[in-house]
DNA sequence: TAGTATACCTAGAAACTCGAGGTATGTCAA
DNA sequence: TTGACATACCTCGAGTTTCTAGGTATACTA
């Protein structure tokens, strides 16, 4: 990660699976759209993204199939379950209570120099 | 921590020095401050936290002092320098920017069944 | 005087990400 | 046609961070 890579522990799985709620996609395809949408803020390591997906899939958060891309290349599309909808809803919700908190452990802090 | 224990990483030191930043404050009290400002969601564990203490420490970020308390017992005050008020300036920036990214993946997803 | 709260600390385990490597296919230019 | 580059997947080991679980010691209270 780019911002402070430590920032990211625990909100790479909300990511992933905020992206494949929207629809069906590959890996490299997530890596890329994830850094579109925040900006240039997230770049996620294939190392990272892989391992996550894997266990996503054991977990039953999301499953696979294989597809043929229009060059002939052959992609591996993740989808999201049910089970990974529910997951995604409960991992929203707390992302929301942890930044909330955060916030107003700030609020009361001294205006720095920045 | 409680809410995601892993969406603390990276901003466990941000935490402390913005506690640290409206005033000295030593160990114990730190994590009941968390405790309280947060509203209950980080119960920050003495494993985590006196580790950080003393990495804060020896970078310059923060220095430390021995005082007695009204009951007779010694604690340890810990104040942040001018280079741990910079540091904070630079973490809480981070913080946006993660924040605000995260929000930014978000605001894409589906809606989910929470 | 025994239990509980306060107050500090550390070592090892567990979790997560990254860097670095590997394999393979398609495209494009020399 | 061959070499370079982008795409696309994967894994292993190192590094970082936090937690669990312990330890020590003092003050208060029943």
């Amino acid at each position: 990660m780019k911002a402070d890579k430590s920032l990211l522990s625990g909100s790479t799985t909300l990511l992933v699976l905020s992206l494949l709620s929207t629809g069906d996609k590959y890996g490299y395809q997530m890596i890329a759209e994830l850094e579109e949408k925040s900006d240039r803020t997230f770049s996620m390591k294939e190392g990272t993204l892989y391992p996550i997906l894997h266990t996503l899939e054991k977990t039953g958060a999301v499953d696979s199939y294989e597809k043929e891309a229009p060059s002939g290349r052959t992609r591996k599309y993740y989808h999201i379950t049910k089970k990974g909808l529910k997951l995604l809803g409960e991992k929203k919700e707390e992302w929301t209570t942890f930044s909330q908190a955060v916030n107003a452990v700030l609020a009361g802090s001294a205006p720095t120099l920045a």
